[in-house]
DNA sequence: ATGAAAGCGCTAACAA
DNA sequence: TTGTTAGCGCTTTCAT
């Protein structure tokens, strides 16, 4: 009747801890408190299922055992991870820190955990990224921007789970999107500029591709003032203080004499600033400087940056807050979020 | 015989997908490619163990189906969940983010992901970050600082796993240690500023438990030269250039009029010489500053930054090395590595 | 080189 | 309220 059965790792007495001490299991735990296995499961995740009494015992007897539960097995079992994704540009920049950082305080709040993941603002790493996270099963994915390959959108879909992209703004989001719209920061930086008296413009920016929309929507809100010719010096993707003041000195060295510049982040005005005064040139009299973000340094500095705010915790909340309906099945009324900005006018503009 | 069996998820035709479509499978990429499920499993892990026709047909299927490993059973079944996690101050923290960064590169070479978790610099929050992200399994784990409850201690130690500590040194570390000795640094401020001509000294530092380190080690130095009494202006945790400025203002609020300022951080030195410069005083004649970091606009501000230069993405390197070693059981010749620091010496020192 | 079978530690019906 | 049972999707001996 009973085939001869080989020794199993889950016998007790045979227990082949692979790696330190023994290993702690439900079943131990549930050994320890007299209860069956799927009672501890229960005092765990659903502790009004089970009776006062009983879950008295179990918690000690976890206490007692230094009892960790497996996530690994429980997310396979259920099939829900409680993890989900986020993809950023790059956590060296605390423009997505923020961000994230909000995103993941208000999941953690529903037993949430973030796995996070860098594309160092590459596409074909996007790809890869998305593939490499989608393996842990998350329950929800968090993306940066708008734009991603049509093999990333097919297997984001695929993996049938909520998405929020973010820092941008689509009619048409994958499923959900929080963001605003660089088209009309640009616009408004145009005529914020204009208003100011400027009429000769310049750009400090980096080659983000959101960068690179709210600067093309500046020139063309220029364009109908009448203005053509914006000089602009482009960096590369990283933003620092140093490449801002090399950027605004490529734009001197292009001649531009005078006039409004807008930076594609607070770092990189920051260092448009620095070299301005290194220069001796007049801020903002003769050099109007906009930059981008609203970091916290920006309304510090000597002279104030005048920049546009960006509400990035709110982006991150609203994120969570979406995914977090999707999940729990609540009716979302919307399913694009606009967080709008502001421009803050200080000193240097 | 067979007794009477409900629909199963598993049987072909009764797959109940929870979510999305059809769950791709293992054996469903088996199936299409006329092979057991194991080789597919291996064609995966171990190419080398798969005949060069087959290897091909399962590539060709798991390309077809669009089949993405599902790493929670994956890790279930070998114990290996390819995940390390990172526990970190706060992700909002460029200082941070660096050594992370170079340590995610490290180990993503090796096939690894890293789980980031941030304690907002508590230590309560220390104990259940470590709680929660054992419960994933990782293979390793990476912390900032030697300091950990008791309670945290046991649990890292129970979970079997190496551990590397970062960001400060000790004789005798969990397993690993990574950094950089944080008396060392006041003392070497202490001397180069001493040396500079300083013989009033003040700080403005963070009340982060590192940097107290080197602002007890900055005064103790100075009292072998005979001075006392050093001035200082603690802000809380996070650092900001604002709060540099504060913390400055502080200072000369206490009387303290002319010498030598040791800041916990690059931003915080960012804030003393903004508000230095507002209030006309003059750098380094009359306020010596100097950083801490070495942030990539020390070297650009104006006046450039006098600051204690930290290798950052070494101390991710290193640790992704010492965790790797250990991983794959290369006998390790030191649990201790010690990265060093520099003071680089600019215009406000 | 490949297949068969037995779990990994947990959750989820279903029964009791 | 609690226990029983059957997997979740994969890896891993052990045979072949």
């Amino acid at each position: 009747m009973t085939k001869p059965v080989p020794p199993r790792h889950g016998d007790p007495g045979v227990s082949t801890p692979r790696r330190g001490g023994r290993t702690v299991t439900l079943d131990v735990v549930a050994r320890l408190a007299g209860v069956a296995p799927a009672t501890v499961s229960r005092a765990i995740n659903q502790p009004d299922m089970v009776a006062r009494k009983t879950l008295e015992r179990v918690t000690q007897a976890i206490a007692d055992t230094g009892y960790v539960p497996n996530l690994l097995a429980g997310g396979l079992a259920s099939s829900r991870s409680h993890l989900i994704a986020a993809i950023v540009p790059s956590i060296n920049n605390l423009v997505y820190a923020e961000t994230i950082q909000s995103f993941g305080n208000r999941l953690k709040a529903c037993g949430y955990q973030v796995l996070l993941g860098e594309t160092g603002y590459g596409q074909d790493t996007e790809d890869a990224l998305v593939t490499a996270v989608l393996s842990r099963r998350p329950d929800a994915i968090f993306l940066t921007g708008i734009h991603h390959s049509p093999q990333c959108r097919r297997q984001l879909l695929a993996a049938g789970i909520p998405v929020v992209e973010t820092w941008d703004l689509t009619p048409s989001p994958l499923d959900l999107v929080v963001g605003f719209s660089h088209e009309k920061v640009g616009e408004a930086v145009a005529a914020f500029l204009h208003g100011r008296g400027c009429r000769r413009f310049g750009i400090v920016s980096s080659d983000d591709p959101r960068a690179l929309v709210r600067n093309k929507a500046y020139a063309r809100a220029l364009e109908r003032h009448g203005i053509t010719g914006v000089a602009s010096g482009l960096v590369h993707a990283v933003s620092s203080l140093e490449l801002g003041r090399k950027g605004f000195a490529d734009l001197i060295g292009q001649g531009f004499d005078g006039g409004g510049v807008f930076c594609s982040s607070d770092t990189l005005a920051q260092g448009v600033v620095t070299e301005a005064l290194a220069r001796g040139l007049r801020i903002p009299e003769d050099y109007a400087i906009v930059g981008f973000g609203d970091q916290n340094f920006a309304a510090h500095m000597l002279p104030a940056l005048t920049t546009v705010k960006i509400d990035r915790a709110a982006i991150g909340e609203e994120s969570a807050n979406a995914l977090l309906a999707r999940l729990q099945n609540t009716p979302l009324t919307e399913t694009v979020v606009d967080v709008g900005f502001t421009i803050m006018p200080r000193e240097t503009a």
